[in-house]
DNA sequence: CGCGTAGTTGACCATCATCAACATACGTGG
DNA sequence: CCACGTATGTTGATGATGGTCAACTACGCG
């Protein structure tokens, strides 16, 4: 268990002293890993799986924020307020690492590189956040769709396909609008090979959906 | 001139220093102040007037990431990169105080308080965009736009009235539709009183109308 | 006065939501 | 092992919402 990415500006020694206080957990498909309001003072990375941030309208609505992938901090807003500004939800079986606020605390204020990877941390959160709001909240339904998978995809052209309904909160539509995307997807060969919650994605043809063409 | 917001945290004399590097400027609505992938090392904040982040999407389009107001900070990016992620452009008249990264880059190593500060300004930011994700790019054009209003208005109940373009951009739909809903609204009285680009906001109604009511 | 920009309005069509029916997969208990 | 119930996905029909294109108006400015 490596916090290679956080913490992998420490010393040996004080690298040691963080890595006591860390949990490393498995969670299933469809757990809550923490909700919005909660009060608890942990910040996570994620190790392998995915996770998805949601947020709620008034009318009970939710819509997915963000999409964590591994590799990836979470629930950084521990950090300078007390509640979770989102619900975090296993998408996908996830390694969680949890570490408590107080040992980083500690040590973000003797240590300017730990405050540097934060604040690199945070940017990339906003980051996403920006993309999400203009590659999957603009365009019409294709295109959005098309866009998710380009960002899902792996080094082998394999991305997760997720249910109907998350699709539907991720890209702003309904499930059945989703639905409906999906099988158009398959019939014109953007994607195939639909297993598992994994398909096959043509690169090519997702690139010209992405911009727009039929 | 007083930076309270983000150096308040500073002795007077720390203060002194920094206040020397930092330079306050005026524009006029429709400036740029930076633009995306810019080379330039300044952290803004809003003294008063509105200014717009845009993100542009590959096909040309661009879409209002964001809306920052007086005392919010803005271009944080240029702290741990060294280039922006949007373009800042100017919406009305607008006072910006212009911070050099280098004024905070050495006194946040020494400063655990302006590090807080940091993070709690990143924090908003993401707040901030999180809130824009999901009450304005989500329902309905009318639930949006109400939305929007009620996030603008004031103590008197007046909210600025932004160009029908921005407004599209803002809000996920054509300069044409915005039109019509904000006809829509004067007429069933949500809003009245429209001069010089601000209006008067029945709240009740915008209520109501937030929440999906036709 | 004439021009250019921003806003408005109308007609028409594409996109998407909605509601309902049906299919399929999955897990449970008989 | 099968029957059943539930959750999830698919498909169809229909109507609401919003995009598009075009004409027209209102306003500010030279």
């Amino acid at each position: 268990m490596r916090q290679r990415s956080l913490f992998g500006v420490l010393s040996a020694d004080r690298l040691d002293g963080i890595l006591r206080q860390v949990d490393e957990v498995e969670y299933a498909a469809g757990v809550s890993i923490y909700t919005t309001g909660e009060r608890r003072s942990t910040v996570f990375t994620l190790r392998s799986g995915y996770v998805k941030l949601l947020r709620f309208l008034p009318d009970g609505q939710q819509r997915i924020v963000r999409l964590v992938k591994p590799s990836c901090t979470f629930g950084l807003e521990a950090l300078v307020g007390d509640t979770y500004g989102h619900a975090a939800v296993v998408l996908e079986r996830a390694v969680v690492c949890m570490i408590p606020t107080t040992a980083i605390d500690g040590l973000r204020r003797t240590t300017p590189a730990l405050h540097d990877q934060l604040m690199r941390r945070w940017q990339i959160a906003l980051e996403e956040a920006d993309v999400w709001l203009t590659e999957l909240s603009t365009g019409k339904a294709p295109q959005r769709f098309a866009r998710l998978l380009r960002r899902l995809v792996d080094a082998n052209g394999v991305a997760p396909l997720f249910s109907r309904e998350n699709l539907g909160a991720m890209l702003a539509m309904t499930p059945e609008h989703a639905s409906r995307v999906v099988t158009d997807f398959r019939r014109n060969g953007a994607i195939s090979d639909v297993t598992a919650g994994r398909c096959r994605c043509n690169l090519a043809q997702l690139s010209r959906l992405a911009a727009g063409g039929d």
